[in-house]
DNA sequence: TACGGTAGAGAACGATCGTTCTCACCGCAA
DNA sequence: TTGCGGTGAGAACGATCGTTCTCTACCGTA
């Protein structure tokens, strides 16, 4: 056995574990026995298990936004569609459980500094994707946005109650909103103006003071 | 000291360490020390730490959802605004680390049922109270759905970057959806009908086999 | 003043888990 | 054949942590 091929099959076998389980919930003698690679070697391709979170992890950013991608060139006619028919087919898969990222976020965000950012620019790569639909959709950066917080909040709403539903919801939004916002950008919305500081004085006096909520 | 007072002042030391750091994170030990209650008595009031983090969840989701309710009232015009207003400030919280229960269910909530019945009633909650504002604003259940995602997507999204940002950009697209969903419910969605089912066949065709992504 | 019951402080226990070490084994060069 | 570098399997180590136990001190009551 190669040290590469190694690498391949300890992330195979520990990527289901750690997206079905958790992280902290699954050991490296599990992944050592799952994998069927030896101890020893496991720990010269990783040195720690920190290192295998974040290969998991970047591994699975690759695929996932590669696929993403993928779905939404092969519709250059409609690629918002694209978009939201590929995540409620993600929804309706039977080991979906939720965004991975967000997952290991709640899991060691706190913790370690390597995992948060390879959660970061995750997000980021995918609001850069959606930045390139919102485009190709006639819309500009806050459609992008608008796109970004409707399949975020889908994921996070599948997480808990699985089905392709909240993506069916969130491209209806969509639509709503490319319809709504094409050309529009600095007048369709009903109130704040785009400059981010401008509403803030209203903002903060409409509510009570900071305190611990959720 | 009573048990009574105990109980609070182990869930006042618990509850920040919890939300900054991680349920696992935090070990029982820290929750002693910080909070001056013995293990012994500890023990007896939260028999078991499971216990303790479901204590944990259960008075935060009834403050921060009792927080979010009196905002709404408070603002009987246009409670729409209140919902983004309170978030926004919210998110602008020097502790602000996103949502304890989504962190929560990232971390057990493939380990624990206790923890993820409590994090899915909070939700359901949360759904529900933006039900009653879409209804006062004019808009049905399909707009409470679409609040529900921009609501949690924004949260989502503040997480990894906090700031009142996410929650001024997901007031800008429900007051839009607001207004163009005005009595146009069953029409506004461009494409998809209201029909869980309808679109199925189209959607799945559209995309590629299901297979492990994110 | 003696005493039973409870509280507090912290040591101790037992399990888990990441990581390292031991040791027998195998293929290969001399 | 004879060593030898590396491999595989798994035991062992050390740390952490949830939980329990021990021991001393105190308080109300007879």
């Amino acid at each position: 056995m190669d040290d590469a091929e190694a690498r391949d099959r300890l992330l195979d076998a520990a990527e289901p574990l750690f997206y079905a389980r958790g992280v902290q919930a699954v050991g490296m003698d599990e992944i050592r026995t799952a994998s069927g690679v030896p101890l020893k070697r496991l720990y010269r391709v990783f040195p720690a298990k920190a290192d295998l979170v974040a290969a998991y992890l970047a591994r699975r950013d690759g695929r996932w936004l590669g696929d993403l991608r993928a779905a939404v060139a092969a519709a250059p006619d409609d690629p918002l569609r694209a978009v939201y028919d590929w995540l409620a087919d993600w929804f309706g898969e039977p080991d979906f459980r939720g965004c991975a990222f967000a997952n290991a976020f709640g899991e060691l965000g706190h913790t370690s500094d390597a995992v948060l950012d390879i959660v970061r620019g995750h997000k980021r790569a995918l609001r850069g994707l959606l930045g390139e639909v919102a485009e190709r959709t006639g819309g500009g950066p806050a459609l992008a946005d608008q796109l970004m917080l409707l399949t975020e909040g889908a994921i996070a709403v599948a997480a808990l109650d699985p089905g392709p539903e909240p993506a069916r919801t969130a491209y209806r939004a969509a639509a709503a909103l490319a319809g709504a916002g094409a050309g529009a950008d600095m007048e369709a919305d009903t109130g704040l103006g785009s400059d981010p500081d401008a509403g803030e004085g209203a903002v903060r006096a409409r509510v009570r003071a900071p305190g611990p909520r959720a």
